[in-house]
DNA sequence: GCGATCAGGT
DNA sequence: CACACCTGATCGC
């Protein structure tokens, strides 16, 4: 057993070599330019974008895994104080530009943490870490999986990105005459603004369509995150070449909305896992009506409802970073590990990241109080003592997410310690 | 004045 | 229900 020695995505004191799985805020809380606690692991494209991020970083620190490439590294075990082999494999997390999983071998066996990532079944990336895995792993069992648990409940299901995508370019194709503003993070959602760009068409003059590729504006900033991920021709900062515009998520409101409208007709498109993203404080807006209206703009029959008008000027699409709960069900039905963990404690799922995956699970020790008390319902038959407990039951599990519970755990949010 | 942390918002 | 991350307040230095 190895006590302290990796961390990932947790930069405090403590451990000899620390793990960044990407570049997103909630995973380098306690990073910053003059960190410099030891040896940083993380992908070639991550290392890319680290200088801006963090300018004077002392960059002799970072050590760049090339992804499906097994490292060895020498520790010290805190136990015996002997030295101790540790190997690691980064593999493609599907996630964002530079997001990588890591999977940790040695004494204390196979570690899997997921970082965020999306496990979409018809993905060619998704297919390509299914075989380095499968070849990684080569039969052995993965003894702990760390996992993002972000929409681990069975009520979040969305499209693969490439149908949320067309379901974007079909919203802007109902809007001709608009301008289209896209609600964007400062890292990721770069597919589906390349997929916007290369399938819209722009017109002339003459309302016919020209062969001018359709540029999309990104404040200047996010043009030097394109640039540095050698995207060069999709993206602009000039805004009169563009009636589409990707700009900070924190910027794009219905107040925004609003105030664009007064001047030229506006549509918003927030792509967003999460579709209830402009529900809160509703009547603190001042607005008559904020009924949600479902419209039909999908390619096929077998997502529906996903795409939402939310608002006279704004659409919700189900785009998502994050694996829903079908990908993850998949990916845990592949790993099969023994002991599995939430690295998202703000999860709608943070009281037992896992509880919703109980059935896929059988022996499982970590489940088994849920199994337990689910056959001792089932075992009682439904007597009216059983159905007030088995209420009881859901009522305390849904007490527990509520939202003061959620916000205490905000700051231990990502980012683990492996023991 | 600076960074780290936190609360509260989009 | 909470994505990622911004602004602004507060605190210790």
């Amino acid at each position: 057993m190895v006590l302290g020695m990796i961390s990932v995505d947790r930069w405090a004191e403590g451990s000899q070599v620390y793990f960044l799985t990407h570049l997103h805020a909630d995973h380098t809380a306690g990073l910053s330019s003059r960190w410099k606690k030891g040896p940083l692991f993380c992908s070639s494209i991550t290392a890319k974008l680290f200088s801006p991020k963090f300018p004077g970083f002392d960059l002799s620190l970072l050590r760049v895994l090339e992804i499906g490439q097994w490292y060895s590294l020498s520790l010290v075990s805190l136990w015996s104080g002997l030295e101790t082999r540790v190997e690691v494999i980064a593999i493609d997390a599907n996630h964002c530009p530079g997001a990588v999983m890591y999977l940790f071998r040695g004494d204390f066996g196979n570690m899997l943490y997921t970082g965020d990532f999306r496990w979409e079944v018809a993905s060619k990336i998704t297919e390509m870490g299914k075989n380095m895995l499968l070849s990684a792993l080569n039969n052995h069992k993965v003894d702990t999986l760390y996992i993002d648990n972000t929409y681990c409940n069975p009520s979040y299901s969305f499209p693969s990105r490439d149908v949320a995508a067309q379901q974007v370019v079909n919203i802007i194709n109902s809007y001709p005459e608009h301008d289209i503003i896209i609600g964007i993070d400062s890292l990721g959602k770069e597919e589906l603004l390349l997929y916007i760009s290369n399938t819209l068409k722009v017109k002339d003059k003459d309302q016919k369509e020209c062969m001018q590729l359709m540029q999309i504006w990104v404040w200047p900033e996010r043009l030097q995150t394109m640039h540095i991920l050698g995207l060069h021709d999709n993206f602009t900062t000039k805004t009169t070449l563009t009636r589409i515009r990707a700009v900070p998520r924190y910027s794009f409101s219905i107040e925004t909305l609003q105030g664009l409208n007064t001047m030229r007709p506006t549509i918003g498109i927030m792509p967003s896992g999460l579709p209830w993203a402009l529900n809160k404080n509703k009547s603190s807006c001042g607005l008559p009506s904020m009924k949600t209206e479902t419209i039909d703009l999908d390619t096929g029959n077998r997502y529906r409802n996903k795409v939402e008008k939310q608002h006279e000027y704004i659409y919700t699409v189900a785009y998502s970073d994050h694996s829903c709960f079908t990908d993850i069900v998949d990916f845990v039905k592949f790993i099969c590990p023994t002991h599995m963990k939430g690295i998202v404690s703000s999860s709608s799922s943070y009281v037992d990241p896992c509880y919703h995956l109980r059935h896929i699970y059988g022996t499982s020790s970590l489940y088994g109080k849920y199994m337990a008390e689910e056959d001792r319902e089932s075992g009682k038959g439904k007597c009216k003592s059983d159905e007030r407990l088995k209420r009881k039951r859901i009522k305390q599990y849904h007490s527990s997410l509520h939202k003061s519970r959620v916000s205490l755990l905000r700051r231990f949010k990502c980012g683990v310690k492996l023991d």
